[in-house]
Parts: structure tokens; sequence; C-alpha cells
DNA sequence: GCAAAAGTGTTCGAGATACACCCATGA
DNA sequence: TCATGGGTGTATCTCGAACACTTTTGC
């Protein structure tokens, strides 16, 4: 008969995603320097408290490390195996999040040393399990954008469609016909124009929409 | 600052899902008595034991409560609110499982009265959020029949299209067209023609076919 | 020969795909 | 006037949906 858990820590760990300068990217945590080869980046993330929620742990642990709040969060695996931390047993529920790219979290992760993205296709080594819980957060992402409008959560309020063709060329990693594109997601029905429009450069400027749902996301097709 | 979590227990419970007569069902076990009008029924599971995997954990409860073994399983969500079990703090890592209607499996389940299989359709009151684990694991499965092969996990290694046709007609509650599902069905090539036969009833017999990749659910479409 | 389930093809419509040019602006 | 990205329509193809009768067997 197993012996059952005597001192067990239940962690949670977010894989924030954000999309800058065309490439998908992921905020790591720098670790405490130790021996050179060792990892030196990390998931936000840590335990969860005695009477606190799991979602809620998560946010925590975003905010209080990355200074980056409203995102939008979803759980994504259960992470258990007893060797995945050497020090002690420790279960990690992961969870991703998104956040468009907003000065405000740009500046503070810019103002603290001890934050950085990384592009999810080049990460440095990490802490324990966690290029593991990057690699499933990839996968679940990118098969949610052929099923639902999450990539409506890459964007500010307001956008343009072509900023949105860029969130899925991001992430899919390959180019989309533009008509195709944009008759698809008038489609759906989850955008609505703003009436506004976007000058930016020598060129016609763009419609701004917005989403129907902000801060849903919602099952399609 | 939250306080970190001091005593906090680890469980794994599986929603054991089977069809029988038509029907979607779920394999509970029997809480000893107490009040009448307290839940009687529970989901099999239990504490994780120190060093022991989290899809071990729910095999080996499984296992030991119900007798049933080599299903086929799944995490499904971890649910962590602080006030899900009023006796002490604990995270359920759920799982979902399928197996066929095996005569071994049926003979176990009689025999011992602590369990029983109930219609997911009308299940009695559950212990704790149990009942919520079931809701989420139906939705899960329903979703899941739609862009995968895990519908053949509920069938044993040879069966008919129609015993398949009729899995996927109790999971979604709607009749399917024949004609129209085999000709699917076939287009995937994740069967194969076993050469046998099987014969029932005063009528023709039908062709047995096998999956080529028992064991393992493939994403479709 | 009859009851009961197995097995089989074709037509139709909707939605995805492929594809090229004009528009509005700032410099 | 030119460079730059914004914005638009049509023909074709593919895949899912609808639909009814013949076949094989046991009794």
């Amino acid at each position: 008969m197993p012996t059952p858990a005597t001192s067990l820590t239940v962690t949670t760990d977010v894989v924030l995603f954000s999309i800058h300068a065309d490439r998908l990217e992921v905020l790591l945590v720098r670790l405490p320097d130790a021996a050179a080869p060792a990892p030196r980046w990390r998931l936000p993330g840590g335990a969860v408290a005695a009477d606190e929620d799991l979602e809620h742990s998560a946010l925590r642990h975003l905010e209080r490390q990355t200074g980056v709040r409203g995102v939008y969060l979803e759980q994504l695996y259960t992470f258990g195996c007893p060797t995945r931390d050497p020090r002690q047993r420790s279960i990690a529920v992961a969870y991703y999040a998104l956040t468009p790219l907003a000065t405000t979290t740009l500046a503070a992760v810019e103002r603290d040393a001890a934050l950085a993205w990384h592009p999810a296709q080049a990460l440095p080594a990490l802490w324990l399990d966690h290029a593991a819980i990057v690699a499933l957060a990839c996968e679940r992402l990118r098969a949610k954008l052929a099923y639902s409008t999450i990539a409506l959560q890459f964007l500010p309020e307001r956008f343009t469609l072509s900023a949105l063709q860029s969130v899925y060329e991001t992430i899919l990693g390959e180019p989309l016909d533009k008509r195709n594109f944009r008759k698809r997601m008038l489609a759906l029905d989850c955008l609505e124009d703003t009436g506004a429009v976007l000058r930016e450069g020598n060129h016609r400027p763009a419609r701004l929409y917005r989403a129907r749902q902000p801060g849903t996301v919602e099952i399609i097709k």
C-alpha cells in the first residue's frame, strides 16, 4: 500500500503569452544567480495559499511577480510527476494567459531586470519541467485558434482587421489570404465596426473594430 | 500576504464512463451510511500517494475501488475551490476514463454492493462537487467525439459499424444517417476489416472491424 | 416467405479556397 | 506621383447532408 503524501506543495504556474513584433512571446522570471549552467528562467507562479482558489493563486502570483493584470486566463494541465522537482514533492496546476501588447505592461517589464519576454520558438533553458509546460500551452493555443475567438485576447479594445490577421499568422506560422480571412471573421459576427479609423503611415486609414463580447472566448464553427 | 497552505490533500477522482443498453453510464461508489438526506455516492478516487504520479494514482484508486483496469484515461480538470470539501482543504485532479462493456467488469460490479453504474443523465445526489466533475466530463466527452476517435474506446477489440454508430448516437443523443456515418468512418482510415462476421438474430451477419491503433485516440479533421 | 438488421450511391447546397486589382493617404 | 498598406468579388472545389432500396440470414 503506497503511503499517503506527507509534505506536498501545490503551485500554480502561468504561461503568459503576448505578441511582440510578429513573434509569439512568453514572459519569464529570472532565477537568482547560481551555478552557471543552471537554468536562469522560470514561469511566474508559486505555492497556492491555504484559503485560496487556484485561479486566484495564478492571478496573484502573476501580478506580484510581473505586475501584469487583467489577462485572459485558462487552466492548462496539472503536472504531478513525483520527480519533477528534486527538492520536494510538488504538483503544478499550470495555466496559460493571454494579454495584448500594452504600453503599461511593456514599460513595467522593461523596468524590472528580473523579467523578460522570450520568443516561444527560442526559449532559454527553463527551470524544472517548465519547458514542457510552455510546449503544451503553445499546442493548446494553436488548437484553440482554430475553433474559438481566443485570438481577440491578444488585441487591445480597438484594432484593425490586419492586426487580427497578423495574430493568426504569427501563431499559425503561415500567411493567410486577406480576402478570405476578412470574409470569415466578419461572417462570425463577433466583431463590430467602431466607426473610427486608424491613421498611420503613408496609406489609406484602416477601420477599427471591437469585439462584441470582449473578455469572453466563444467556441465557433 | 496570504499564508501558504499548511495541511492540504491532493486527490485524483475518476469519472468512468461506459455504455450499457444504449445509455451512457458512470460508475459510482457507495458512501458509508450516514444521515438519510446526505449523498450516498461518490466518484472512485482518493489521495495521491507520496511518491506517485497523478495518473498512477487515478488508475490505482480506480482498480482498488472498482476492480476495473485497462481503461483509457485522460486528465480532465483540477478543482481547487477552498470550500469544495468542508472537512479540509482538498484539491482534486479529475480524470475521465472510458471502458467497453466487458463481461468481467459487469460481473465484478454486480458482485460488489458498494458499486453501481448510473445513467449520466439521471445521477443521484453526489458527494462534494462530484456532480460538477461529471458534468464537465460529459461535456468534454461529447466535444471529443466530434474531432477524435475516442468513441472506439467504448468498444471491444472487434465490433460492427452499427455498434460504433450506436456509441455516437448514445453520446450525442440523436440518430445519425447510416450511410453518411459509414462513409465518414471508413474514410478516416482508422478501422480495418477483420474478415470475420458476427451472426446474431434473424438477419444478415455484420462485418467485424477493429481499430488500426487500439488504445490510442487520434485527432481527426 | 417474412421479419430484421446489414449494406450500398447519388444529388444538392454551403462553405472554404484560390486569385488580382483599385483606393486613400502622406511624403 | 509614388510608395504603402487598406479594402473588395467571383469562380471553383470539397465536404457534409439528405435520402430508399436490396441483401442476407434465421425462423
